[in-house]
DNA sequence: GTCTACTACTTGTACATACAAATACGCAAG
DNA sequence: CTTGCGTATTTGTATGTACAAGTAGTAGAC
């Protein structure tokens, strides 16, 4: 006794063949369902039924109004792992967004998806996130942007991990130096050196800072101000010294009396970043204090803020489309070749402005 | 408008519901086809279609002759896909970040992880990236901000592929009129509406405007602004009218000769949003002309561009983790029931600022 | 007590019909 | 040449009917 097969399977199964002997290709338009049931003498129920079997294989596609295509299901078994995870801290609002796009540009022309994650700058996220990544396994390679990299980070077993899984890792902006893994950042050192340097040059001696103290750029950037400062023999107090955190950076106003304070003998002032510098100005013009006249102000980064208020601010550019792009190349690399050294780290220049003044 | 659920997806939302609240236990006997058809009042064809899906996804099985029970491995297929991709366009440094972080706040809250990509306002990126979206099928839930929602989008046969696929779809900010997918923003035609009402109010008469042209918010704050102009009485010339598209808005210096000539009769601009507005202030400032004693300027989005400048700016504040916030809300609650209506939009307000002159 | 046949109920297959919604395309107006 | 519009085509939703096939339980025969 044969089973007879109902006459839907027999549908299904002459449509697979047709598709397995490349009759129709890929892309192609199918037979309409009004066409198959004078074809095969049946209901156009019972060629939906046969249809909609087909497409919950993923075989083909139904498009409503334009008709039923066969699919390419080859090519999504290909692209299946085909993904970076870029992991950052937050939206700085004008490095970010251009350090991304370096990123995309050359992940995506290399048939890569990229996916972002923002950890907020807090360990916690950082460890779902990174669970995440590794419990899910299907990610080819990772570009972080440390969190808290001033700091010892909680989460170095989870990095440990998604390395002994021979996930190629890169840090951006900054990194850990307790890891072993690679990074593609402007070299902090010498942009403290190189724009210390430059007010040296413009006469100043009593040069104040302000520092972030829980990532490791601040702390890169301090050591090259440090050392440009003792380079010339000039003295530092730490009085001139004023160290923030996340928190603080992003609300400086509160910190106006102890930065008002520290800065009172001083002729310039060399910030963190353009962020810290323009809060740094507002500061100043509220205490009726003039910059450049009375005190110049440089800083790092040269986003848009460094020339978006009343007073442009001296600053070091920061390479973001082409830092994301390197980061991306070379994490390309590393997934072809696991050996690779990474690490890159920009020069930097400084961008002279009207908020630093040559004393005579 | 309102009804656009079909019976079977509504059935599909209930029976998943009742899974859900524990009121049908894994491995229990579900109601029969008849039983299902008896309460809901629909054909039985009606109810299998429904069946016929959730046993596709896994959630129930059927045995011919005995009946229909629910399958308990459901909590693997739930960890599978606890995660939602935010698509955006691009970071404008203030919106999206507050925004983004409303979202992730409920989300990762719910338990859900999150990834975003970005589109750059291209056509060809939401494409790459919806495709890699669908083809992986590992996401419940989905949060899009449209590219270019002014005008037809190519894409519109992937956004029928997801809704197919029964994934959830919210969009945020604006939206396509052609398709169904709900939305939650802020009332943009209001946002026209009251601001111009405001300019009117302190006395302008003639208010020229710059809108956006590729996107459905520049739009419908035109249409709030024609609509509240014509409500006075007050006559609109095409030539207080300057339209600009993405490139434009990112470069309006470009087009600084045509604002120049074109707002000389005016006495009040109504701009897209903060960031043209910022321009602008920027290209009367090179040509002699000071705000708000010679001309007045308001915009829409209360991003801290409007108060970093010289001259602060009237907006309508934009409620950022708000709109994150309900629009992750509403997509959870898509989850659970496919037939719930997600389409929220916020009222806005006008904040005065000195950017707007009071005329006698 | 055990087996069998029957019966009621369940899901599966198949057909017919109707209208809705989306798309594609050609034709006419500008 | 472009734009809009109507029409034909295609898939989507919904209902109705009929019968087939499998399951579970029951009543009756032995």
């Amino acid at each position: 006794m044969e089973k007879a097969t109902p006459k839907y399977m027999e549908l299904v199964g002459w449509i697979n063949e047709q598709i397995e002997t490349k009759k129709l290709a890929p892309g192609q338009k199918m037979y309409s369902e009004n066409t198959l049931k004078e074809m095969f003498g049946v209901s156009r129920q019972t060629v939906r039924h046969a249809i909609g079997v087909l497409e919950n294989e993923g075989m083909i596609r139904r498009i409503q109004g334009s008709g039923t295509y066969i699919n390419d299901n080859r090519l999504a078994n290909l692209t299946k792992r085909m993904r970076v995870s870029v992991v950052t801290t937050y939206v700085d609002g004008y490095i970010f967004p251009r350090t991304i796009q370096g990123i995309e540009n050359v992940l995506l022309e290399a048939g890569y998806s990229v996916q972002i994650a923002f950890t907020n700058n807090q360990h916690g996220r950082e460890k779902t996130i990174l669970e995440d990544i590794i419990s899910r396994d299907e990610v080819s390679g990772l570009i972080v942007e440390p969190t808290k990299s001033g700091i010892p980070n909680p989460n170095m077993r989870l990095y440990q991990e998604i390395r002994k899984k021979r996930i190629p890792v890169i840090f951006i902006n900054s990194f850990y130096p307790q890891l072993k893994i690679p990074h593609v950042s402007i070299n902090d050192h010498m942009a403290g050196w190189k724009m210390t340097k430059y007010l040296i040059s413009m006469g100043h001696k009593k040069i104040g800072g302000i520092f972030k103290l829980d990532d490791g750029q601040g702390q890169a950037r301090f050591s090259g101000y440090m050392d440009a400062m003792m380079d010339d023999g000039l003295e530092v107090e730490d009085g001139q010294i004023v160290w923030v955190d996340t928190e603080e950076k992003q609300h400086l106003e509160k910190a106006a009396g102890k930065v008002m304070e520290r800065f009172r003998e001083c002729t310039a002032v060399f910030c963190y970043n353009d962020e810290v510098a323009f809060g740094l100005l507002d500061i100043f013009k509220k205490n009726g204090i003039r910059v450049p006249q009375d005190i110049s102000v440089a800083s790092v980064d040269d986003s848009e803020l460094a020339i978006l208020g009343e007073v442009p601010i001296a600053s070091t550019p920061h390479p973001m489309e082409r830092l994301g792009g390197k980061a991306a190349e070379n994490l390309l690399r590393m997934i072809k070749d696991p050996g690779f050294d990474a690490t890159y780290e920009f020069e930097v220049d400084v961008v002279p402005r009207r908020s630093v003044r040559k004393l005579k």
